[in-house]
DNA sequence: TATTTTTACTTGACAACTAAAGTAAATACG
DNA sequence: CGTATTTACTTTAGTTGTCAAGTAAAAATA
């Protein structure tokens, strides 16, 4: 079989979002977009690995992630925090993964307005049997990095995300 | 006027995507789930803000930048590359943008298979309308890191993405 | 207690994106 | 030259995601 016309962009050359910073830009602009560069060729880079070995899509092993770490089950504006997205696309995945007999929804004893989602132990097996894998690939992405790089990366991400979280919240009381 | 009840995701703590990770986690994962997180918030601080502000999508901002960027045109596949996107979103991208008047499509007098999209007038315009807030913004936004930090970070994911790139060539040749 | 506000989720419309297959021009090569 | 391959783009189908508005239960407040 020959390979496809249309590659995914994680076989292609990052000549990337970064063409877009200029010498005289920022040094956040530079950085910004180097960032969001590497994010995504990482992405791509997982998304396109767990689709040819599992089948699955990069959301839904998010979504199994999180509940896997949560065995008594999550509420689901609790996985919109944790995946960072909204809630109606959380409704959409949890719809979707109880289809396919992955999660179910529970109702939630303690708050009758909303329900706990949990993994089925089909779901269990499923995410676990990708999970050591999946770990595998990031390590062997990040291995260019040493150790203490690593760290450092790390560090400097966590002070970034502090500042950023701050001024979030800031703009919502303001606004 | 009252407040949303769906809040964005940029207004919610990010209690994260990082709680994937453990303790027992190797360090790149560790270091990648926080990478994510950050991206997202900067990208969803971002977002938002270009809705609220110009009525623009992040995309389209994107696929303008990149036009602005190469005043002489750019064929489609080189706007794929750089925004890593597939060619198929691109189409449809240029589509919208075009009828919005703000790109136009010219034949590529080197190629005829292809065309070059080049900003119109209108789309120059636009572009450098909002150009220079976005950058403020995300000056803003890394403000928690100075400057050396900043640099740090920059190097940090030049290696990174060098060894991503690599990795992901070979798989493209290996498949 | 009654009313207001907030929280939890759902819905609907639509934008953004991928993957896979299709068309047509350009290029490589035997 | 002629065939095969690659490249450039489009199309279709389907997933993921946002945003805004709606419903209902819980919490706050008067």
């Amino acid at each position: 079989m020959r390979t496809h016309k249309n590659l995914t962009p994680a076989a292609q050359i990052a000549t990337g979002l970064e063409a877009r910073a200029h010498a005289s830009d920022h040094a956040a602009l530079r950085g910004w977009l180097r960032m969001l560069s590497c994010t995504r060729q990482i992405e791509t880079a997982i998304r396109t690995r767990l689709r040819q070995r599992f089948g699955i899509t990069l959301a839904r092993f998010d979504f199994l992630a999180q509940l896997h770490r949560h065995p008594q089950g999550l509420a689901m504006s609790e996985i919109s925090n944790r995946l960072m997205v909204t809630g109606g696309n959380v409704t959409g995945l949890t719809d979707e993964l109880a289809i396919e007999g992955l999660v179910a929804r529970k109702p939630n004893p303690a708050d009758a307005r909303g329900t706990l989602v949990k993994l089925t132990a089909k779901g269990k097996r499923s995410f676990e049997a990708m999970a050591h894998e999946h770990e595998q690939w990031v390590v062997t992405l990040f291995s260019a990095l040493p150790l203490n790089g690593q760290a450092q990366l790390h560090g400097l991400l966590g002070t970034l995300r502090i500042g950023v979280e701050t001024q979030s919240l800031l703009k919502q009381d303001l606004q």
